[in-house]
DNA sequence: CACAGAATAT
DNA sequence: GATATTCTGT
C-alpha cells in the first residue's frame, strides 16, 4: 500500500483536474462520423488555464480562434456549460441529447502534449460518413485513441504515462501482483506496463449516454457489457460502467423509496434523473434512444 | 472461464 | 463522495 497519493481524497482537494479537454472546442467540423465511438470527452466549466504553448512539432489542434460554436441546436450539449446555467436543467429533463448530439459528439480531445507524445495527430474525419455500416469496425481502425484523461495530479504534472493505452489492461494477468509498478507511478515507470487506470469522469454527456443505454436495454438487459457496447464510448471499460451502474441502481432505489421525500438535491446526475415524465405514454419520441437503438441493431446485425 | 453484482478500498 | 478494485456467485 505504498501507493499513497493517487486520487485518494484528492477528489475534493486541489487536484480536481481530470480529463477536462481543452476548454475551447477545437476546430469543429459539422459532422463527424457517426460510427466512431465518441471519445471520452468532458467539458468542464472549470476555469482552466491553457496549457503552455505546444511544441512546434505538435499539430496543435486547438486553433487560436476557437470561437466556432454551433449553437443552432436547441440545447447545448455540454453539461458543464460554463456560461449561463439557468434553465438548462429543464432542458435536460425534456429531452436527452438529440441523436445528433449523441453520436457525433466526438472531438479530438487529446491534449496536444499527449498527442505529440504519442506522435499522433488527432484524426479528424477519416471515415466516410456513410461508413456507419459497422461501428464495431469503426472503433478498430487506427482512428481509435484513448481520450481518457488521466486523473493526474494537479495541473502541472507531466504526462509520463508510458503508453498505457488500452494495452494497459490487456496484460492484466501479468502475474497477479499489479500494484508494484503502479507504486512508482508518479515517479517514472517508463518500463511501460499496466498503470493505474485513470479515473474517468462521468460527465453529463457520458451519464446521459449511460442512462439512455440503460433505459433502452431495460432492467433485464442493462448489464455492463451491453451498456458499454451501446454507449460506444472509446476507452470506456466494462468495469467503469459496472461501477457506475452499481451506484446508479442505488440511486434509483433511493428515488423509489422517497417519491415525495423532501430531498430535492438528490441530484445524482446533473443531467437527468428519471426516464421520462408520466405525461405522455403514447407519443413515443423518436430521439436519442432511437439512434442508439439503430446503432445497436446495426451492430448486432454485424 | 467470463461475466454480473455486491463489497470493499482508494 | 466518486470510482476503482476485489471478492463471490453464477
Amino acid at each position: 500500500m505504498k501507493d499513497d497519493d493517487d486520487d485518494g481524497g484528492a477528489g475534493s482537494g486541489a487536484r480536481g483536474r481530470v480529463l477536462e479537454s481543452e476548454h475551447g472546442l477545437p476546430t469543429r467540423g459539422p459532422a463527424h462520423d457517426p460510427t466512431a465511438p465518441v471519445p471520452l470527452s468532458s467539458s468542464s466549466s472549470t476555469q482552466r488555464r491553457d496549457r503552455p504553448a505546444h511544441d512546434p512539432t505538435a499539430p496543435a489542434p486547438s486553433s487560436s480562434s476557437s470561437s466556432i460554436r454551433r449553437r443552432d441546436m436547441k440545447d447545448d450539449d455540454d453539461g458543464g456549460a460554463g456560461s449561463g446555467a439557468c434553465g438548462r436543467v429543464l432542458e435536460w429533463e425534456h429531452g436527452l441529447p438529440t441523436a445528433e448530439e449523441l453520436t457525433p459528439v466526438s472531438h479530438p480531445l487529446i491534449p496536444p502534449a499527449l498527442a505529440a507524445a504519442f506522435g499522433i495527430d488527432v484524426p479528424r474525419t477519416a471515415f466516410p460518413s456513410s461508413a456507419f455500416d459497422s461501428p464495431a469496425l469503426a472503433r478498430k481502425p487506427p482512428n481509435t485513441r484513448l481520450s481518457l484523461g488521466c486523473y493526474g495530479e494537479d495541473d502541472d504534472e507531466k504526462e509520463e504515462e508510458g503508453k498505457s493505452e488500452v494495452a494497459a489492461y490487456t496484460t492484466g494477468a501479468c502475474g497477479g501482483g499489479k500494484s508494484e509498478d503502479a507504486a512508482s507511478a508518479s515517479g517514472a515507470c517508463r518500463g511501460g506496463r499496466a498503470e493505474k487506470k485513470a479515473r474517468i469522469a462521468w460527465t453529463p454527456e457520458l451519464h446521459n449516454r449511460f442512462v439512455a443505454a440503460v433505459e433502452h436495454l431495460g432492467d433485464k438487459g442493462a448489464v455492463p457489457k451491453a451498456i458499454v457496447r451501446l454507449m460506444n464510448v472509446e476507452g470506456l471499460t466494462r468495469e467503469n460502467v459496472a461501477s457506475h451502474l452499481q451506484k446508479y441502481r442505488i440511486y434509483l432505489k433511493q428515488q423509489a423509496r422517497s417519491p415525495a421525500g423532501p430531498q430535492p438535491p438528490p441530484a445524482y446526475s446533473p443531467s437527468d434523473s428519471r426516464p421520462q415524465q408520466p405525461s405522455d405514454t403514447s407519443t413515443r419520441s423518436t430521439c436519442d434512444i432511437e439512434k442508439l437503438e439503430r446503432d445497436k441493431e446495426a451492430r448486432k446485425d454485424k
